[in-house]
DNA sequence: ACTGTTATGGACCGGACGGTCAATAACGAG
DNA sequence: CTCGTTATTGACCGTCCGGTCCATAACAGT
């Protein structure tokens, strides 16, 4: 009954994303976006709106992603959930030392919004949480499984988990180097010891 | 001989380091460092040159008052350095979860250089060791003192506590609060027992 | 007081930015 | 085939941006 588009809503937001998590959502224009995307403007202020809209889009995507990743690495499989976790920390450590100079979204929205009521930081922050839950459901099978000292707070050590995370993605983009990051790895997972 | 400055470059520079610590380089107009300064345009284009120049100044300013403090908190005092580390990483949950929305100027450089050859990216990764270098002296300390586990490298675990510490900043900016903080810190710190 | 030199402030500029408009194209329904 | 609806395209727009120009001010030295 109408015109169909010529694009797929899933590709034109994981191009866009792409380049907002190369450059950054301020730093990125929409010229970039119609060039990265191969759709004009107006089609994509139709679909979307407008270059924050569509980060919002990207971040949610993004997001998503990172949890059913991170969830897929840790709740499942036959290794123990401290091993996993352990397995877990190393992958990340390759990932963030490649040199691609990608960053988050989500740690982009976090940096680049500009107050507390910023709708951005509402996304981040739930992401957030969420990350911390699942690392918070594998320490607890952890926990049960008697793999974590006496005294652990499970809560606490979801967020440790997602501050250790953050930071080693930091280090990677200063170029902390493959070896250095999985050694920090190492080192917080000695956290768990008991 | 010359019509002398109205104002005090350390000022300026640190009126501006606020201003970029808040909204970032991109997001910052020069406007922005107009009225926050209290110079004209042409004014700060004779003395600094432009914006990204005025923020490289600002960043090294920042890199340094930072160097200065940590060191000052790992290096002098009474205590022992495990416990002067503790005292520096609760001292840092408290102040990441202050809700003024700022983010320090090297993590704002890391986040939003645009590539491995970036001056920003240089005077980043210069900083990072930087820091690593005052926790791995503060470390070394504690190896001597028995201290630390018997298989530690301090090495990797100076870059860990430079990664945790990123970490909780991200945190502290989405808005978790001093109390879960301090508990990341303290999980953090886990890692030293022997 | 005069002069050389630098700082200052405000007007100004070219370009890029995010966003919009209007003409046209591509489909499905009838 | 025609019509209604939506997608697409490229030209266009007002604004804001970083940066520059220029006329003037404020000093130090003579």
């Amino acid at each position: 009954m109408a015109r169909p588009r010529k694009f797929v809503e899933r590709d034109v937001v994981s191009s866009a994303g792409e380049v907002f998590a190369v450059r950054g959502l301020a730093a990125t224009t929409l010229d970039d976006l119609v060039q990265a995307t191969g759709l004009g403007k107006q089609s994509l202020y139709n679909a979307f709106g407008g270059k924050r809209e569509l980060f919002l889009r990207a971040l949610s995507e993004d997001r998503e992603e990172a949890a059913r990743a991170v969830s897929e690495a840790l709740e499942h499989g036959d290794a123990s959930p401290v091993e996993r976790i352990r397995g877990h920390m190393l992958r990340l450590a390759i990932e963030f030392s490649r040199s691609d100079s990608r960053v988050s979204l989500t740690t982009r929205a976090l940096v680049e919004s500009t107050g507390e009521s910023d709708q951005l930081s509402a996304v981040t922050k739930s992401g957030i949480e969420q990350l911390a839950g699942i690392y918070g459901h594998c320490l607890e099978l952890a926990r049960a499984a008697g793999d974590l000292p006496a005294d652990a707070n499970v809560q606490s050590l979801a967020t440790y988990f997602v501050a250790i995370t953050r930071g080693m993605e930091l280090l990677g983009r200063a170029g902390v180097g493959r070896a250095a990051l999985t050694a920090v790895a190492l080192d917080s997972l000695r956290v768990l010891r008991n």
